[in-house]
DNA sequence: AGAATTATTATGTCAGACATATTTTCTCTT
DNA sequence: AAGAGAAAATATGTCTGACATAATAATTCT
């Protein structure tokens, strides 16, 4: 179990727990631990573990009942959309599933989001979108400086919708920037190779164009998938070597 | 301010704080009153004030840092599309823009997802889909009997996407299914009509045709908008006409 | 005037107590 | 024996008061 050491905040505990929870130790339904048990569990006191719980609330995750404990919510009332709970997600199980999910999302909901931009989007709009697009040119094959301006870049373009459901999926969008970039280790070039892409959007933005834009988006969308996809796989035989060379050392 | 009577639970304090910020009162940045003078002023303890902030945190509203206090978080970071916090949006501010956003978002996926469902769902969720669709029958020109299985219906199609991220919009559909209802007080008969082009998507997705399923649910998606758009400008005219009548009655 | 030090203060955490609402158990009746 | 109803048990909900901690504001010294 996930005790730690000596001190942990709520925060660190409401992830812990939400962990539990997302790789399916506590399932929908299951009745936690009394919040006494979770206190000495994780030694901490009973309100820094409510703080925590409240928390998971918060996002939907858990509910509690006077007398019959906290219990995990069905699986439909989880948010997650929600920032930190894609975070959780993305270093609990990164799975290929989760991958294709996010991608499968991404895939409906950006390109209409930059057709949108390019329609109704302020030039102050535009011109952030640029400026985050010249900091990933800037930032040339360094993985880490490039990023940050990704993320302004798609964020800048659900901005620019003036949408604020739209705003708010960029929560989403972050979290598969953020397992993109995770993955790229084994391939340091990719990320870079999607510049062009990012250059063709912005560019049908400018001109106003809102069908160019979904366009562009959508294949900016195609080339993210397929480095995803192949990363994940390079990933995933790299592991079974792993395990290969693991289980031969064991017996 | 929304002091109120005598007792208040947490929830209902973190609603109205959550109302104060989503109505302007309280803007993005603004340091809210310390926890003391929260707990005296909705009169519990501060640690049920506490309570109510952590749940406000867990939806990315606000984040607080010692000493400095609690401060309203940026825009970007709210968690538009927790369910709780639509819920309290459509409660406090139904403005037109609201509803031209919330079907804006609507429009984007719901096609997409129903193209999905009709191409992956299983059987057991189409008959779901389809129990929702008889609820609705069987409503016949009940307003209230028929909202609950309108909702099912929708979220079953987003069931059967199979996807995480898509399921987790239903809280989205819900909030715009309920000001769809709040709506329809001053035209009983629009839910109704919506009920054969919900036959329409059901037939389309038991075909598995993706692309009539999408366009069914397009069409869908038109019908509701319209809809909505109409009773908001009816509704804006009797507001009109009572605040004529009221500013008469006043000098 | 500017840097370093000290005081202040609002959130963070703790401990222990009591309130409240269910659930569980027990008891009594039919 | 079965079922209704009363009593006990218990986990969350709430309150109080205290201290810890970190960021800010005020002060002192160079």
């Amino acid at each position: 179990m996930a005790k730690s050491s000596s001190k942990d905040s709520p925060q660190s505990i409401a992830r812990d727990v939400a962990r539990m929870i997302l790789t399916g130790v506590w399932r929908e339904g299951t009745i936690l631990p009394r919040e006494i048990e979770l206190a000495s569990r994780f030694d901490v006191s009973r309100a820094s573990i409510r703080e925590a719980l409240s928390l998971l609330k918060g996002k939907g995750l858990i509910a509690s009942k006077q007398k019959a404990g906290t219990h995990v919510r069905a699986r439909f009332d989880w948010n997650m959309l929600d920032e930190e709970l894609l975070n959780w997600t993305l270093s609990a199980l990164p799975t290929q599933e989760f991958a294709k999910q996010i991608m499968e999302v991404r895939r409906i909901v950006e390109p209409e989001a930059c057709a949108i931009c390019a329609a109704r989007g302020t030039d102050e709009d535009f011109a952030r979108i640029e400026r985050a697009y010249r900091g990933m040119d800037a930032a040339g094959m360094d993985r880490v400086a490039y990023a940050e301006p990704d993320l302004q870049f798609h964020r800048g373009i659900l901005i620019a919708t003036g949408n604020d459901f739209l705003i708010a999926f960029g929560a989403t969008v972050a979290a598969a920037l953020r397992m993109s970039f995770n993955l790229s280790s084994t391939n340091p070039g990719a990320p870079r190779k999607s510049l062009p892409y990012h250059r063709a959007v912005l560019d049908e933005i400018w001109a106003r164009n809102a069908d160019g834009a979904r366009q562009a988006m959508h294949k900016l969308m195609d080339l993210t998938e397929q480095n995803i996809v192949s990363a994940m796989s390079r990933q995933k035989k790299k592991d079974a070597e792993n395990e290969t060379i693991r289980t031969k050392r064991t017996r």
